[in-house]
DNA sequence: TGACTTTTGGACACTCTTGTCCAATTCGTC
DNA sequence: GACGAATTGGACAAGAGTGTCCAAAAGTCA
């Protein structure tokens, strides 16, 4: 984390920026993104990218570097808009709840939609999957923002619920788990596949329920 | 699966297996299959292959054809393998238990051991993710053999526990979906690490657990 | 041994990619 | 408008990959 914050203020400091080019680099950086998603590190050539971005090849070169450069740019562009999108939807996590089934659906809901199914993010857990043998870094950076930093906000709302006598756990970390596995069970998981409201709204619904049977208090999941 | 079934049908009567040259055949195709899972396809270059499997280079456009011929050739390979061992694991599930819980644990070892850790089922999984979307009849035919296939019959066998009095759940499917959820959810995900028998035995009991007290009839779960 | 098939390795043409160089052009700012 | 910086497009060398061709070597079977 220190050192993905360095590596931000570097950015947010590059002459590049300041020099009011800054367009035309988020541009590079967007393009690429699309193109490395699609086609992989070895499979997008830069030229895909110089033209998805309506950019001429010198110009990415002159911009970020060569393509390594590109790709850990990239890498950490979804990182850190995934990581905050992710902040914020764990903010709406309930807190003292009034009725903790359908809360817990809605936070599913946003969690499933926001985190989970929304492009970028799909997107760098194929890419961490794919590249992340030929380069360890990027899979450490992606712990460091990922699991290693989001788990544990997760399940300590879990901890938070559970002693205020909301649910029934012993193992708020496992509890957190299983909650997240439940929730993705029941989506379609083909891949590039756009998942609607209603089929959103169900998984959650399903996902929440059988939690409560496990792990809620009285008849929590009834209701669902 | 009638495709499927054709396609097998010409392999084993191609004249190549005929003639004895069998095993150049195996050992391309097997050479093939890590170096696809290890580089995907754009990055998998057929020296590398001819290099792994001892042979050179003209021999596999003699014997196959081109790289796209050797792709299918090897999904086709992950996909039959992976499904007999599926299949396979599937003639274990409990019958009549005596000790429900014990034996799903057991059960859901066995699956994640056989099916889900396997080096040659996450190959396959990432084959088909990255290369799915440039080849639809890959995931066509991957959607035939394994979801297609065999969740039903994983469904079909909770149901048959559910009319015996044993668990008590409304709609199979969605139980047998959250099963293996629940299964894979408390293993380590890291791409390419091992698990060990502890890990994966913990991970079955505690997938196990909260299954049973969410789905499970009395205090089945209490045992685990 | 001899006829036939397969395998081998090298050479080849072709395409694609990366990264660099450079002159002409455009852009931003004063 | 004028100056400096950024951008563009084209050309280039170097490297890697695919797929083909072919003659020599090795293997197979009667």
């Amino acid at each position: 984390m220190i050192l993905a914050m360095e590596i931000s203020h570097d950015v947010v400091r590059s002459p590049a920026m300041q020099r009011g080019n800054y367009n035309k680099r988020c541009a590079i950086i967007s393009a690429a993104t699309a193109v490395f998603v699609r086609d992989g590190y070895v499979g997008a050539s830069i030229d895909a990218i110089a033209e998805e971005a309506n950019v001429s090849r010198q110009t990415i070169y002159n911009q970020i570097g060569d393509k390594e450069k590109l790709f850990v740019e990239v890498v950490r562009g979804i990182n850190e808009h995934g990581s905050a999108r992710l902040v914020a939807v764990l903010a709406t996590f309930p807190d003292e709840p009034e009725n903790i089934g359908r809360e817990l659906v809605e936070f599913a809901i946003r969690l499933t939609r926001d985190c989970l199914c929304d492009d970028n993010s799909r997107a760098l857990r194929k890419l961490i999957e794919n590249e992340g043998s030929r380069y360890p870094e990027l899979f450490e950076t992606w712990k460091d923002y990922g699991p290693g930093k989001n788990w544990p906000a997760i399940s300590s709302r879990f901890a938070r619920l559970a002693r205020a006598g909301d649910i029934d756990l012993d193992d708020p970390d496992l509890a957190a788990r299983q909650f997240m596995a439940l929730i993705r069970a029941d989506l379609p998981n083909e891949p590039g596949q756009l998942v609607n409201d209603t089929e959103l709204e169900q998984a959650a619904r399903n996902g929440v329920r059988t939690f409560l049977r496990a792990y809620g208090k009285r008849d929590a999941a009834l209701a669902l």
